[in-house]
DNA sequence: AGCCCTTTGTGAACCGATGCACAAAGTCAG
DNA sequence: CTGACTTTGTGCATCGGTTCACAAAGGGCT
């Protein structure tokens, strides 16, 4: 391996999103026992075409044997550092209802690098519990949390009007991550990465093509 | 206008991902009176370019008035009608530990057309109770439940392992769209369209820019 | 009615992502 | 050591999506 690789520079946004799915699928085949895997089955296990498999891992480098495959260790290492999991982040949860719940006790996040190191609400009810092991703080306390559990990445799980604000609060802090959960368009420096989950629009989006394929207004035929 | 628009057919998908975020914004609005808007001020309540916004759009027809902007009542209309959202969508959710219960609890599917109709999970402590004004039926019943209350959209809320399983026995009555919670990759006949939200692949596209902006393992110059 | 101003709708250039198809590189058997 | 076989890595064509920039269309003021 020469010094000067094209690895990390410009990695494609799509490439990256992609990456996690490959990472899973070789979890699964490490824990089966699979030492080696080839471009068309993992793409199989991901649920992609192998081209595109084999694209996205050039970006990273040369990790594959010609003739044999990927080493599956190997390949999982080679992702997560990649995707920088091999440093553990620390996550708050801010909103403890059922959504935030359900997100501290998902066993997905632990198992990849995450830690959850705080839920913060402002209901004084639930203030105080103890939720997936964790103690539910304030919201009055969200800063010096923050700064004390060295949190970098803030998943909002609270409703759509109070979501600026806390989202303010934690970019004043200095927070640069943001997985925000409420259906609201937030605002943030051009600095700051927002990823956003609706639930309501990946239903939107089915509904859509099922009006299509039950025959819409005009029952348009489809050729496809 | 003549009586062939090229309305329906071929509607982009990234424009279909979209729609719904137009929808929302639009609902705001009306809510809060404004009874005309520009391509350029929506476009900004959605997050997006007004650019983008305006061929979108068009791919719906010519719904604005040069000079003045769209109407946001008739806009609503207009969307919401293309996504399929003036007909009312049976929806049942499987599983019901903290995410099925957010899900069925959360206040944005009933205002956009869906209804939950059902609730389903294989533990007998939970079958019987009522979350969310339903009844949680038994897993056993998932075929009949579908049938009885002609739903068309199934939410897979259960773990990685039943996830296969589940998604056979729906798809074997006739369920053809189906938003999975669940980590894996579902296979399924190609008539059946499934859409995926997988909670930690969003963390981890985060961690990537994060570990960027940080300064990764070589500490890049980002020219950005 | 005529003119000016605003804003839409879209042609065309551009950009990134996808998929094909194959040469390069490696393994393995004999 | 050689030759057959497998599988990667990638150049290239293609496709879908984004953005620019402007002509066409309408409103409203005088």
């Amino acid at each position: 391996m020469s010094s000067s690789q094209p690895r990390d520079r410009g990695i494609p946004e799509a490439t990256v999103a992609r990456l996690p799915l490959y990472l899973r699928a070789l979890h699964g085949m490490a824990e089966r026992g699979v030492a080696t895997v080839s471009s068309e089955d993992l793409a199989a296990a991901a649920g992609v075409n192998s081209a595109k498999l084999r694209k996205d891992l050039s970006h990273l480098g040369s990790y594959g044997t010609r003739g044999v495959g990927y080493d599956v260790e190997y390949l999982v290492y080679q992702i997560s550092r990649e995707l920088g999991l091999t440093q553990d982040w620390a996550v708050a949860i801010v909103g403890v209802g059922n959504l935030g719940r359900a997100l501290a006790n998902y066993g997905g996040f632990v198992s990849r690098g995450f830690r959850v190191a705080a839920l913060v609400d402002a209901d004084p009810e639930v203030v105080g519990d103890t939720i997936a092991g964790l103690n539910v703080e304030h919201i009055d306390e969200l800063e010096a949390v923050i700064k004390r559990r060295g949190v970098s990445i803030v998943v909002l799980a609270i409703p759509a009007a109070a979501a600026q604000e806390v989202c303010d609060r934690v970019v004043a802090v200095g927070v640069t991550s943001i997985l925000n959960f409420a259906p609201v368009v937030l605002s943030v420096p051009e600095t700051v990465d927002v990823r956003k989950v609706d639930l309501s629009i990946e239903l939107q989006i089915l509904a859509f093509h099922e009006q299509r394929k039950a025959g819409g207004p005009l029952m348009a035929v489809d050729s496809q």
